[in-house]
DNA sequence: GCGATCAGTT
DNA sequence: CACAACTGATCGC
């Protein structure tokens, strides 16, 4: 839980994702994601009340967590007061001071943050230094590198001081299988029961938050089954997401919920109610995602948990691990970092005695590993804002210059997204153009965009008048959109084939590993990776960051174990009285074999390979790109995601005995791809809304083969 | 009645 | 596991 009181040191005028106390007086605030621990006081009387007399008070955020946030009801008196940023859009913002008139410029740039739909990190630049703050955040390693915003001249920008989310910067979070393993380990269990019957079906446990849309959205698209939640409305301008739920119990996958869910799940009732189909029973198991990590010496990890004789834990994190914060944080290289999080069990100052290391004051003064040899920029270079021209903004109202959105509203924010040029000397525009609010398009742009909103349903007074609700299907707009608001966003959350798939095939290990996916598992230690944890310990199981104790391969302990896998004894069989022999008919589940041993030593393998891609990327020049069209561009930033985060050089970690290197000729053929440009890994999907587009074109076929 | 806080659940 | 929320009890306006 955040623990950061909404304001920076060298911006003290600004307030993000705190919006009470010292708050109330902020001259604008931001919103890095919709999740209620950072939007304390947002809808409070008080902060509703300074609203209505200072109209010059606004709301940064995402295009999609404005959409989410207006979703609710309880926020909708935020309206006109939102302007929503495209990501990666240097934008500046007046800050006026309205009882003295003094005013203050800086210049704002979102980036991903990985975290949620719509999460993102906020970067400042202004008289008073550059500095990012995080929100919460999920970044595989080598990921900041991709963000071409967070560099200059080919180098990493000069930071002052980082608001960093420290969720898990404790040793013993060393590391946390990646989002692709752990997706594919989900996919794998998922696929191992509900290919038995129409019969089988299987209840995600999710919480009430935002972040699980990549893994709906994946699971519908390679079982071809959407989603059952409660509710859906927030989406209704996010296709990407929408498609792919529905409100129809009618399906073999649920993420619905309710109190006594638990409950249900003992009689094999699911949340929504149904226990048959057909009046046949349904036989259920249980997904419950969570965090799962290992420690430092401890590589092999396993993704899914057997809890029970229905039940499953699979490794899920909304948060960077140890290794992937200090990644992170010695990338970026600030004079100063302030934790956002005293995790539990630990102080703050444990806390800034692994951080400060890291920070640029400590013996890092000079550059540390940079990709490629770049140097990193010298201090004379830093403050691209620090040259002010601050009579650019002289005008009372400031025009905010949308590059997608042509010419409309004229009352506007005092922002303007800033081009390239401009974008290391945030203080020279290069021209204002008319204005634009974010909001309020033209209906005629609404096909260039998707809105997107939505909210976790705090009350869930739903407001739905019209839509929402009810049904699955495809929702119609509700009136909002008719003033043309349309953010827009792109898809997040793609899947990535090509990463699970081709990865797989691609990357040696596998293949010589030995065949599939799968055969790897075994590679490891023990033998046997896959042993479960049988019903009980749903504690044994786990993780462990004791791995050093004695169980290495327990990690790969993780799941299923191949032995008690049969499900023909998984008691929702027995119970249900089903039928046996569907189990024959059902080519052996994937589980059976691999899947939730994932890492081993093919995921050593992959992620190197990664590590490997990640550097060109740094490289590249930072043009910017405007506005959504850069999708295509910025596929690469994507690459790296999928790469077992933890693993890299800087970290070294003392490699798991069996673990395999990398064998040179993959290697090579890697660095050949690379070269060429082509593709090799899959994209990381849901780090920010836009993502959809940058789905290789071919992996939809990839797709369907599986179907 | 609403909101904020805290403890207990999930 | 911890997450991010929800529920319920308490207290104050």
């Amino acid at each position: 839980m955040s623990s950061f009181e909404g304001q920076m040191a060298e911006y003290p005028t600004i307030s993000i994702d705190r919006f009470d106390r010292e708050n109330l007086r902020a001259r604008a605030y931001f919103l890095s994601h919709c999740h209620k621990d950072h939007m304390k006081g947002l809808r409070a009387p008080t902060l509703k009340r300074r609203l209505e007399c200072s109209l010059k008070v606004y709301l940064y955020c995402s295009p999609v967590t404005k959409e989410l946030l207006l979703t609710n009801p309880k926020y909708r008196f935020w309206e006109k007061r939102i302007i929503s940023i495209e990501i990666e859009t240097p934008t500046q913002i007046s800050l006026v001071d309205e009882a003295s008139g003094e005013k203050e410029e800086i210049v704002v740039t979102l980036l991903p943050a990985g975290h949620c739909p719509g999460s993102v990190m906020f970067l400042f630049q202004g008289n008073n230094g550059t500095v990012l703050y995080t929100g919460d955040f999920r970044l595989a390693k080598g990921e900041a590198a991709r963000l071409e915003l967070l560099h200059s001249g080919g180098r990493v920008k000069d930071i002052q001081s980082v608001y960093l989310d420290t969720t898990f910067c404790d040793p013993k979070y060393y590391q946390i299988p990646s989002r692709e393993e752990c997706l594919s380990g989900i996919l794998e269990l998922v696929r191992g029961w509900i290919t038995r019957s129409p019969y089988h079906v299987v209840w995600l446990n999710c919480k009430a938050a935002y972040g699980y849309e990549y893994l709906f959205t994946n699971l519908s698209e390679e079982f071809g089954a959407q989603v059952h939640v409660d509710k859906l409305d927030m989406f209704r301008n996010m296709p990407d997401i929408l498609h792919h739920l529905t409100t129809d119990r009618d399906t073999q996958i649920h993420a619905c919920r309710h109190p006594k869910a638990e409950e249900y799940f003992q009689w094999n009732k699911l949340p929504c109610g149904i226990t048959s189909k057909n009046r046949i029973p349904l036989h259920t198991i249980s997904i419950k995602p969570s965090t799962m990590w290992f420690g430092e010496r401890t590589r092999k990890t396993s993704v899914i948990v057997r809890t029970g004789e229905s039940s499953y834990r699979a490794c899920f994190s909304f948060h960077s691990s140890y290794s992937e914060i200090k990644d992170f944080l010695s990338y970026i290289s600030p004079v100063n970092v302030y934790p956002n999080v005293i995790p539990l069990g630990t102080t703050m100052d444990k806390v800034k005695e692994i951080l400060k290391p890291l920070c640029r004051s400590s013996q890092n003064i000079e550059p540390k590993y940079k990709p490629l040899g770049k140097l990193k920029r010298t201090r004379t270079i830093h403050r691209d804002t620090e040259e002010e021209d601050s009579d650019l903004f002289d005008d009372p109202l400031p025009i905010p210059l949308r590059h997608k959105v042509p010419n409309q509203q004229t009352y506007h924010p005092e922002a303007l997204p800033m081009n390239e040029a401009s974008q290391n000397q945030p203080e020279k525009l290069t021209g204002r153009t008319g204005c634009c609010k974010t909001e309020r398009m033209p209906t005629s742009l609404w096909a260039d965009f998707i809105d997107c909103e939505e909210s976790n349903s705090e009350s869930e007074e739903l407001e739905t008048p019209a839509s929402a609700e009810g049904d699955m299907g495809p929702v119609p707009h509700p009136q909002q959109k008719a003033d043309g608001e349309v953010p827009q966003w792109e898809v997040f959350f793609k899947r990535n084939d090509e990463i699970t798939d081709d990865s797989l095939e691609n990357l040696p290990s596998s293949t010589e590993a030995g065949g599939s996916q799968s055969p790897k598992l075994f590679s490891d230690s023990d033998g046997e990776s896959t042993h479960i944890s049988s019903q009980t310990s749903s504690q044994s199981t786990h993780i462990s960051e004791q791995g050093s104790q004695g169980w290495d391969s327990q990690s790969d302990t993780v799941l299923l174990c191949s032995q008690e896998r049969n499900y023909g004894d998984l008691p929702s069989l027995n119970k249900g009285g089903c039928i046996t022999g569907i189990k024959e008919h059902i080519p052996a589940s994937p589980m059976e074999q691999n899947v939730l041993c994932p890492k081993d030593t093919y995921s050593d393998l992959e992620s190197r390979a990664q590590d490997v891609s990640i550097v060109p990327s740094t490289g590249e020049p930072t043009a910017l790109s405007s506005g959504k069209h850069m999708n295509q561009e910025k596929k690469p930033q994507n690459l790296s995601s999928n790469a077992d985060s933890q693993s890299s050089s800087d970290f070294e970690i003392p490699s798991t005995p069996e673990a395999e290197l990398p064998k040179r000729e993959h290697l090579q053929c890697l660095y050949e791809k690379l070269a060429t440009g082509e593709s090799i890994a899959v994209e990381k999907s849901f780090l920010h809304s836009r993502a959809t587009t940058k789905k290789p074109i071919q992996i939809g076929s990839s797709q369907n083969a599986n179907r």
